[in-house]
DNA sequence: CTCATAATCAACCCATGAGTTAATTAACTC
DNA sequence: GAGTTAATTAACTCATGGGTTGATTATGAG
C-alpha cells in the first residue's frame, strides 16, 4: 500500500471496523478490550485495527498499569476533509465557468435578438 | 475488502494514482489515455485504477466512438465529507462538556471562598 | 511466588490489490 | 476489407490486509 499520510488516513477509514472504533474513541478513550467487546473478532484482530489507526496517526495510546487506553486523534481527519473539499471546489469553479459561458452565450443572442 | 459505499470511497481515495486522477477529472473530463499519459505504469493498470473509481461511484463513463469520456462524480465525496464531520463534531461536543464541568468546578470553588 | 488480566507478538491462511504482458473487442480511416 | 487507435479482458506474479490460534510480556492481586 501507499505509505504517504494522506493514503494511510484513507485507508484506515476504508475498514467499517476501525471506523466504529473512531466513533466510538471520538465519544471517549477506551482500552483495547473495551474496544473489541462489540465485535466478533478476536481481540488479537482488533490490536491490529488499533495498530493501523495509531499508524495513521488517528489514535494515540497511553499506559495505565496493564491498560493501553486509545485516544482519538482528529489532526489526519482536518488533512482528509481538506483534500476533498479542495477538489470539490474545483469541480464547482468548472460548473461556475460554465455557468459563465451560458450567460455570455445568453447576452450574445440578446444583442442579436435587440439591437 | 469491505462493500458497502462509504468502505469503498475511502479505499478508492486511499491511492495517490487515483487521487490525482481524480484531481484531473474534477477539472475536466478526459479518456483514459489522457488519463493514464503523466503515469509511469501501464495503460491496463490505470484501466484498473478508473474501475475501482467507478465501483465507488466516484467517475462515470461515457462513450464517444472508440473513446471512453470519464466524468467526475462528487456524490460518494459529499458523504464521505459527512461521515468525517460528525465524528469531529463528536470530539467537538466532548471538549465542550469538558469546558463545561470545568467552568462548573471553577464556579464551585469561587462560592467556597465568597459566600 | 503464583495466578489472573491486559495486551502484544509470531506464525500462519486465504483473499485481494496493484502491477505486468499478451490477446481481444470496438470503432474509425483509407 | 486491411490497418490503426482506444480500451478492455485474461492470465499471471508478488505483496499485503484481515483474520485465525498459540505463545509471550507486563502489570496487579492474593
Amino acid at each position: 500500500m501507499a505509505s504517504d499520510p494522506l493514503s494511510l488516513t484513507f485507508a484506515a477509514l476504508a475498514d467499517p471496523t476501525r471506523r466504529a472504533i473512531l466513533v466510538r474513541l471520538a465519544g471517549s478513550e477506551a482500552t483495547v478490550n473495551e474496544l473489541a467487546e462489540p465485535f466478533e473478532m478476536s481481540l488479537q484482530a482488533v490490536s491490529k485495527h488499533l495498530k493501523v489507526l495509531e499508524g495513521a496517526g488517528l489514535i494515540s495510546r497511553g499506559r495505565d498499569a496493564q491498560y493501553r487506553p486509545c485516544h482519538f486523534e482528529p489532526a489526519p481527519l482536518a488533512d482528509a476533509t481538506d483534500w476533498i473539499a479542495k477538489n470539490r471546489q474545483i469541480w464547482t469553479e468548472r460548473f461556475d465557468r460554465l455557468e459563465q459561458h451560458l450567460n455570455r452565450m445568453t447576452n450574445d443572442r440578446t444583442k442579436e435578438k435587440k439591437p
